[in-house]
DNA sequence: GCCAACGTTGGC
DNA sequence: GCCAACGTTGGC
């Protein structure tokens, strides 16, 4: 099982609309970046990930679910550019901000602190470790 | 709002 | 196939 991290703007598509889409999840969409698509055809149903908000906040708010394996994004003219669907699974308890991420040594190689502009992400199983504890742990949904 | 970092495009 | 120019992302 891989963990993933995927990055969205909250006055786009905040952890709370992914929350309002209930079990059926939604696609993640408008991906139109190959390392971000490849990341994405290597998920698989029922792995889970991150979900950040860039730009406002700069945080890690919840948890969600691969739901459905990639597929073409419907709004890309071209069927090239494929997405998952996912849903929220959890909330955690405290926000991990991108700062907290960059102090934490056990995360200095993360992806998020490395390459910011990636928009999806693969996690080790040890920095999602770290991300849950410096989260103080999740409420499920 | 600026700018650095990165990815993509297109001319050669 | 290289690289300069350009566009986009996202942190500050």
């Amino acid at each position: 099982m891989a963990f993933w991290l995927f990055k969205s703007e909250p006055d786009v598509f905040s952890f709370d609309d992914l929350i309002a889409k209930g079990e059926k999840g939604e696609q993640w969409d408008g991906v139109r970046n190959y390392q971000a698509r490849n990341n994405m055809r290597a998920m698989q149903v029922g792995e889970r990930g991150l979900f950040y908000h860039s730009n406002i906040g700069k945080e890690v708010v919840g948890i969600c679910e691969v739901v459905a394996p990639a597929h073409p994004d419907s709004t890309a003219d071209d069927p090239k550019w494929e997405c998952v669907d996912i849903k929220a699974l959890a909330r955690v308890n405290r926000p991990v901000t991108l700062d907290d991420a960059k102090v934490e040594p056990r995360l200095s190689k993360m992806v998020l602190v490395n390459n910011s502009r990636l928009s999806v992400q693969p996690v080790a199983d040890d920095e999602w470790e770290v991300i849950l504890e410096l989260a103080g742990g999740t409420q499920e949904l």
